[in-house]
DNA sequence: AACACGACCTGGTAGC
DNA sequence: TGCTACCAGGTCGTGT
């Protein structure tokens, strides 16, 4: 589910369900979701405290509090964060929640136990390592282009490296490679500057339509509706041909996942 | 520094 | 039906 796209669905959600919600208590329910931190590290902390902002960078989601404190959570793979009307009525499988005022929770949902929150006390410690936000305006042609020069890593996982650019993930990496025509296994530094401002281009169109697609696919709270899925045009369509040259999609391993792409269009 | 790879977890599905 | 193998939108730690 989540790439920055989903993640920032996930976080208006939050806004618009939980901003100035008092916590009444938190509590984990497996271990590992929170350690090295403990649940009395945690609900201490948030006990009585007020939601003041729901911030996302990149594909994660910081949870500030009145304290000052901040609970951050990372999906990874499969985890979903939402507001539930009755935390009395939470699935069995949740791996963590929040009762808030009114009897409601904040649930974190993760059938594969990948994601993990963590609490903070400031910022800068929470955000620490992070790249560039794509969907600000500090991300520019010529930021790319400069990150781009210093690189060898072939363009998806340059694309897919956090600490470069914060958001992109398997999906959207592959679809912004494919509108900007570029072979993903081509050394960034090796990628010509008409090419990096048509990649640039896309990366933002890519995410700017994602997450319009997301926040219509997780309106309604926890549930995804398919219609409004996000229309890759690579991803996933191995063998498929090519909707603007006709060619068959490929599927190639790189760092370990599948990279799709096609030749005939991405040189 | 850069890269490959397994670990972390669970569930779905294709193939036999 | 049941088993196996492989796949999955992510990241981290280890080893080369």
């Amino acid at each position: 589910m989540p790439e920055l796209p989903e993640v920032e669905a996930v976080c208006r959600n939050l806004r618009r369900e939980a901003m100035g919600a008092r916590v009444i208590q938190f509590h984990a329910a497996r271990p590992n979701v929170i350690a090295p931190q403990t649940n009395e590290d945690i609900a201490q902390a948030l006990a009585n405290q007020t939601l003041t902002r729901v911030e996302r960078r990149g594909k994660n989601i910081y949870l500030h509090f009145g304290s000052g404190a901040i609970l951050h959570t990372h999906l990874r793979m499969t985890g979903n964060l939402f507001v539930i009307p009755d935390i009395r009525f939470r699935a069995a499988g949740t791996r963590a929640w929040m009762e808030i005022e009114g009897g409601r929770g904040i649930v974190f949902d993760d059938p594969r136990n990948l994601g993990r929150m963590r609490l903070y006390r400031s910022a800068a410690e929470a955000v620490r390592g992070l790249g560039i936000e794509p969907l600000s305006p500090d991300f520019t042609a010529a930021v790319l282009a400069e990150e781009a020069s210093r690189s060898r890593q072939p363009a998806k996982l340059f694309l897919m490296d956090q600490t470069r650019i914060a958001g992109l993930g398997n999906i959207y990496a592959a679809e912004a490679l494919f509108r900007a025509r570029i072979d993903p296994r081509k050394p960034m530094m090796r990628v010509r500057r008409p090419k990096l401002d048509a990649l640039h281009r896309a990366i933002v169109d890519v995410l700017t339509e994602a997450v319009e697609s997301a926040v219509l696919a997780y309106s309604s709270p926890g549930h995804f509706n398919e219609a409004e899925e996000f229309d890759c045009a690579v991803y996933d369509r191995e063998s498929e041909p090519c909707r603007v040259c006709g060619r068959r999609i490929k599927r190639i391993p790189q760092g370990g996942r599948s990279t799709y792409f096609c030749p005939g269009c991405q040189r």
